[in-house]
DNA sequence: ATGGACCTTCCCATCATGGGAAGGTCAAGG
DNA sequence: CCTTGACCTTCCCATGATGGGAAGGTCCAT
């Protein structure tokens, strides 16, 4: 099948496709007699791997290491399990990074009192006058 | 003073600072005999504003409105807070998209044995097999 | 005058994705 | 048989905010 069929099968878009390929992340596809990529029903699944893999937030690089180990029948589980906890780590770091962010945000935005007039703790505290919060010292 | 010395007063890097002009997000800094940029004190506190802002991840986007309002003298509170509250907003979003694929993660991860045999239901869920968690389709 | 610290502009890379141009290929229908 | 439209190819560019680094000019202290 051509990469059009592949793309719409798999959800990966042909674009992508071709970026995967080009970065190593799938073997190169054979081609026809015209230049077109072919595509088998396996390179389907592999595409709809990395899509699911990439819908869970792993990066390219983690997608690399996990398809190697999705392809390896000997793996261990715990090699899996490892990499789905490195990545959980990392999204939790993210999660609390952010979770900080939108507290102080609140917290300062609680304090204005969001009328007509012109004082605005928010606007003090980038400023550096603020004593509420100030979080860049 | 040089870029450099505004650079360092303000925390803000030399580079950043010459993309924050290209941008317009400051304007162009005079320029003196030599080429140099020249900055006074209220450039350093413009400079800081930013990287208060940017500290609590505000994006370039929302910061232009932010410079705007903060030197405004008669805007009203409520506009600012409204940008502030925005934010948060999207910021929420963000975290409740990483929570759910950490949660998502972490649960198949708690399925996993993580031992020395190769079955994995993270692998499986990936690959399309799983009844676990297919939060593909 | 020389060296080192500074400044300038310009290009490149990140990460994953999409947009689009220019041009080749194929299949169906007139 | 030819046209048309849907494919396919490669190549370039853009994203957002940031850093790295090269090549070359400037300034100041020794």
């Amino acid at each position: 099948m051509n990469i059009g069929e592949a793309a719409e099968r798999s959800g990966v878009s042909a674009k992508m496709i071709r970026y995967y390929e080009e970065i190593g992340l799938i073997g190169a596809a054979r081609r026809g007699e015209n230049g077109y990529r072919s595509y088998q029903e396996q390179d389907v699944h592999r595409l709809r791997f990395v899509r699911r893999a990439r819908k869970l937030g792993f990066s390219i690089v983690r997608i690399r290491e996990l398809l190697r180990l999705w392809s390896d029948r000997r793996r261990a589980s715990q090699d899996v399990k490892k990499i789905a906890l490195v990545h959980a780590g990392a999204l939790n770091a993210d999660i609390e990074k952010l979770t900080a962010l939108r507290d102080s945000i609140l917290h300062l935005a609680k304090l204005c009192h969001g009328d007509q007039r012109p004082e605005c703790p928010i606007i003090e505290d980038l400023s550096g006058e603020g004593n509420y919060m100030d979080s860049s010292r």
